[in-house]
DNA sequence: CTAGGGTTAG
C-alpha cells in the first residue's frame, strides 16, 4: 500500500486522542502535512479527540483552502456548539478581502444555517435563503431544506418554513418531521397533528421515531390522552418501544394528562432510564400533587447513581413547593449551589417560587437579589410570592420596578400581577392596571380578561367586572367561568346560576372542569344545596366530566354548610379518586361549624396523616375543640404545633394613605389605630384584611 | 463530511 492510502486508512481507525496524535506525527514525518484530503480527515479527528484549537492550527497551516477544508472546520466548530465562531468563519470564507473567496456548497449551507438558527440571526439566514435562489442544486438539497425549515420554525416563522417545504416535490421523512415539530414547537399543536396525518394518510410516508416524538409532544400539549394512547399503540406495533426519547415523550404525555398510574407503569418498564426519564417522572408526580413520591424518586435517582441536571432540580424544587417542605427545599438549594446550577435563571426562579410557597419570603428575596440576570418569570415569581405570603401590597411596587428596568411583561405576567392585586382588593389599583392592560393590548387575551373580572370582583366592584365581561364579544370559557365565580364570591348564587344557564344555552363555549368549580362554589357560598347537587350531576352525566378532588371538596363544603355532615362523609367514602387534604379540610370545617366532633376527628386524623406539617389544619382542629369547650384536647394540639415548630403565616393589615400602602403586623391595637387614621384623614379608604 | 426529537421556572 502506498504511504498516502495507508494514512487515509489510518484516519478511519482513529478512535482516541492518542491514535490521532500518532497519526498526525506520521503525516508530518512522511511529508503529507499539506495534503488537502488528509487534512480534511484529520480536522474532525483533532476536534473530537484533541481540541478545536488544534484543528484550527491544522487549518491555518494549509496553503490552499478548498470548500471541503472549510466545511470540515465549520463542522468542527458547529459540533462544539461554537456558533458565533462558526458564523464568523463562514463570513471569512465567503469574503473577498484577501482575494481568497471560497464558494459555499450544500454542506456549508446546512452547517451555517444551523448556526443562524442557534444565534437567532433571522436577517442573515434570510440572506442565505436569498442566495439559494440562484443556486437551485443547493436549494433542492434535502439537508439544506431541512436546515432552512428548522431555521424558520425556530425563528417562529412557520409560514416561511412552509413555503420552503412546498418547494420540494418529494420531501422525505426528515422534511415532513421538521414541519411537524416546527408546528409543535410554535404552539400550533392541531396543525402539527394535521400535518402528520397528511404525511401518513395522503402521502403514505412511514413516520420514524423522531416524527413520533413530535407527535406525542403535540398530544401532551393538547392534553389529548385518547390520541396519545393511540400513538403509543402505534409505537409498540412499530417496535419503537425501546426508543428512549420516544418513551420519555410518552411518559411526559401521561404526566400532563394526569394519568399517574399509567406513567408509573411505563416508568417501571423503561430500561436504561436516563436523566430525562427520571426528571419526567419526578415532574409527573409534582404536576399531579404527589410531592412526597416526587421527592422519594429524586433521592432514589441519586442513590442509583444518575446525576440530576438543572431540569431535574427544578422538578424537585417544584415538589418541595407543593409539599411545603422547606427543609428538603433548602437541601436541594445546597446541592444547586454546589453544582453551579443556580446560574441558570430557571433554577433560581424555581428556588424563589419554592421559598415563597414554603412561606419563607426572606430566603426567596435573598435568591432573587443574587440573581445576575432577571427575566420576567423571575420578577413575577417574586411578586406573586409576596401576594401568597400576605404581602400583596408589595406586588405592584415590584411590578413598577420591573417595568422601569426595561422588562416587558407578557400575558402570563399580566395574569399574575392582576391575581396578586386581587389579593389586595384596592379598587383604584384595579382601575390603573385595567388601563395598563388596555394600553398594552393585552385585553384581547382571554386569560387576562378573566383575571380582570376576578380582580374587579374581589375589589367589590361587580359592575366593572360585568362591564369587562359584556365588553368581550367572543366569550371564551375562561371568561364565563370567571364571571360565574365573580357572582359566586359575592354570594349572588342565583345570578351565577342564571349566567351558567345562559352560557349553556347561548354560547359556543362549553363548560369545563374550572367552570364547574366556579358554579359549584357559587352554590356553596349561597347555600343553594339542591341546585348545587343538580349541577354536580349535570357535570358528570351531561358533560361527561370527571370531578376532581376540588369539585368534591366544594360539594362536601356545600353539604357541610347546610348541616348535612353525614351525607358529606358519605360522598367522601364513595369517591373514586384519592381523597386529597382539602376535601378532609372542608369536612373538618363543616364539623367545626356544626359541632360534630365525632366526624371531625375522623376528618382531622385523615387530614393530618396526609399533611402533617400544615399549621392551618391544626388551628382548625383546635378551634373545633375550643367551640366545644374541650380545652384539654385544644391544649394538646397547641403543644403539638409548638413542638413541630409549625409556621403560621403572619397576619398583616394594610392601610392606604395618599396612594401609598402601609402594612402592619396584625394585632389588637391595630384596629383602633386604623380607625384613628381613618378618622384623621376622613376621605381615605381603609382596608383591613386579617388572615388566618 | 451533513438533517428532524424527549424532562424545567412565573
Amino acid at each position: 500500500m502506498k504511504g498516502r492510502e495507508l494514512l487515509i486508512n489510518l484516519c478511519k481507525a482513529c478512535d482516541s486522542g492518542k491514535s490521532t496524535a500518532k497519526l498526525h506525527s506520521q503525516i508530518l514525518k512522511t511529508g503529507f502535512s499539506h495534503d488537502g484530503f488528509l487534512t480534511t480527515k484529520l480536522i474532525p479527528l483533532c476536534a473530537t479527540f484533541s481540541s478545536i484549537e488544534d484543528a484550527q492550527k491544522l487549518f491555518d497551516e494549509m496553503p490552499q483552502r478548498t470548500v471541503y477544508l472549510w466545511n470540515s472546520l465549520l463542522r468542527a466548530y458547529s459540533k462544539h456548539k461554537r456558533w458565533k465562531k462558526t458564523w464568523v468563519l463562514f463570513k471569512n470564507m465567503v469574503s473577498d478581502e484577501k482575494g481568497e473567496k471560497t464558494l459555499p456548497d450544500n454542506y456549508t449551507l446546512a452547517i451555517v444555517l444551523k448556526a443562524c438558527t442557534e444565534l437567532q440571526l433571522l436577517k442573515q439566514g434570510k440572506i442565505l435563503h436569498g442566495y439559494l435562489w440562484k443556486h437551485e442544486k443547493i436549494r433542492l438539497d434535502l439537508f439544506v431544506g431541512s436546515a432552512l425549515i428548522d431555521f424558520y420554525s425556530k425563528c417562529g416563522e412557520m409560514s416561511d418554513a412552509s413555503k420552503v417545504f412546498n418547494k420540494f416535490e418529494k420531501p422525505d421523512v426528515v422534511l415532513w418531521t421538521s414541519m411537524v415539530s416546527g408546528y409543535e414547537q410554535n404552539g400550533y399543536f392541531e396543525k402539527a397533528i394535521a400535518f402528520f396525518s397528511r404525511m401518513v394518510v395522503e402521502e403514505g410516508i412511514a413516520p420514524d421515531r423522531v416524527t413520533l416524538v413530535s407527535l406525542v409532544s403535540a398530544c401532551a400539549k393538547l392534553v389529548n390522552l385518547k390520541l396519545g394512547r393511540t400513538v403509543h399503540g402505534f409505537v409498540i406495533r412499530r417496535g419503537f418501544e425501546n426508543e428512549l426519547s420516544l418513551v420519555n415523550a410518552l411518559l411526559n404525555l401521561y404526566a400532563k394528562t394526569d394519568s399517574v398510574t399509567v406513567a408509573e407503569k411505563l416508568f417501571k418498564m423503561i430500561e436504561g432510564k436516563d436523566v430525562v426519564t427520571w426528571s419526567s417522572m419526578i415532574s409527573c408526580y409534582s404536576h399531579n400533587g404527589a410531592a412526597v413520591e416526587a421527592l422519594k424518586l429524586f433521592n432514589e435517582m441519586i442513590n442509583k447513581g444518575c446525576l440530576p441536571n438543572a431540569v431535574t432540580v427544578v422538578c424537585a424544587l417544584q415538589a418541595c413547593a407543593v409539599a411545603c417542605d422547606l427543609d428538603e427545599g433548602r437541601r436541594i438549594h445546597e446541592l444547586v449551589s454546589e453544582r453551579g446550577f443556580d446560574l441558570q435563571i430557571s433554577v433560581s426562579t424555581a428556588l424563589i417560587d419554592m421559598y415563597m410557597k414554603c412561606l419563607s419570603p426572606d430566603e426567596a428575596v435573598n435568591v432573587f437579589s443574587k440573581m445576575p440576570g432577571k427575566d420576567v418569570v423571575a420578577w413575577v415569581a417574586l411578586l406573586s410570592g409576596y401576594a401568597l405570603n400576605g404581602m400583596a401590597y408589595k406586588s405592584i411596587g415590584i411590578f413598577r420596578v420591573m417595568l422601569s428596568s426595561g422588562i416587558q411583561p407578557d400575558a402570563v405576567s399580566m395574569v399574575k400581577i392582576l391575581a396578586s392585586s386581587s389579593e389586595l382588593g384596592f379598587f383604584r389599583q384595579a382601575v390603573c392596571l385595567h388601563g395598563y392592560v388596555t394600553r398594552s393590548g393585552f385585553d384581547n387575551n382571554a386569560f387576562v380578561g378573566a383575571s380582570l373580572i376576578e380582580l374587579y370582583s374581589k375589589c367589590g366592584s361587580l359592575d366593572y367586572a360585568i362591564k369587562v365581561f359584556e365588553g368581550i364579544i367572543d366569550k371564551d370559557v375562561v371568561l364565563w367561568s370567571a364571571m360565574i365565580a365573580g357572582f359566586g364570591i359575592h354570594g349572588r348564587g342565583e345570578e351565577s346560576l342564571k349566567l351558567f344557564y345562559r352560557m349553556v344555552k347561548s354560547s359556543k363555549a362549553k363548560p369545563n372542569n374550572v367552570t364547574f368549580v366556579s358554579i359549584l362554589s357559587a352554590c356553596s357560598h349561597a347555600g343553594l344545596l339542591s341546585e348545587g347537587i343538580e349541577i354536580f350531576h349535570m357535570m358528570v352525566n351531561d358533560y361527561g366530566l370527571d370531578p376532581g378532588s376540588q369539585h368534591y371538596s366544594i360539594v362536601v363544603d356545600l353539604l357541610g354548610r347546610t348541616g348535612e355532615v353525614d351525607k358529606a362523609m358519605d360522598i367522601i367514602n364513595r369517591m373514586p379518586i384519592p381523597v386529597e387534604p382539602h376535601v378532609w379540610g372542608a369536612l373538618l370545617a363543616a364539623c367545626r361549624i356544626h359541632h360534630n366532633v365525632e366526624i371531625g376527628e375522623v376528618a382531622a386524623k385523615n387530614l393530618l396523616g396526609l399533611e402533617p406539617n400544615h399549621a392551618g389544619y391544626y388551628i382548625l382542629l383546635s378551634n373545633m375543640y375550643a367551640v366545644d369547650g374541650k380545652w384539654g384536647n385544644l391544649e394538646q394540639i397547641r403543644t403539638l404545633i409548638k413542638e413541630k415548630g409549625l409556621k403560621k403565616m403572619i397576619g398583616q393589615s394594610m392601610v392606604e394613605i395618599r396612594n401609598e400602602i402601609h402594612s402592619f403586623v396584625a394585632d389588637d391595637k391595630l384596629h383602633s389605630e386604623c380607625e384613628n387614621i381613618y378618622e384623621l384623614l376622613g376621605q381615605l379608604e381603609v382596608i383591613i384584611r386579617l388572615q388566618l
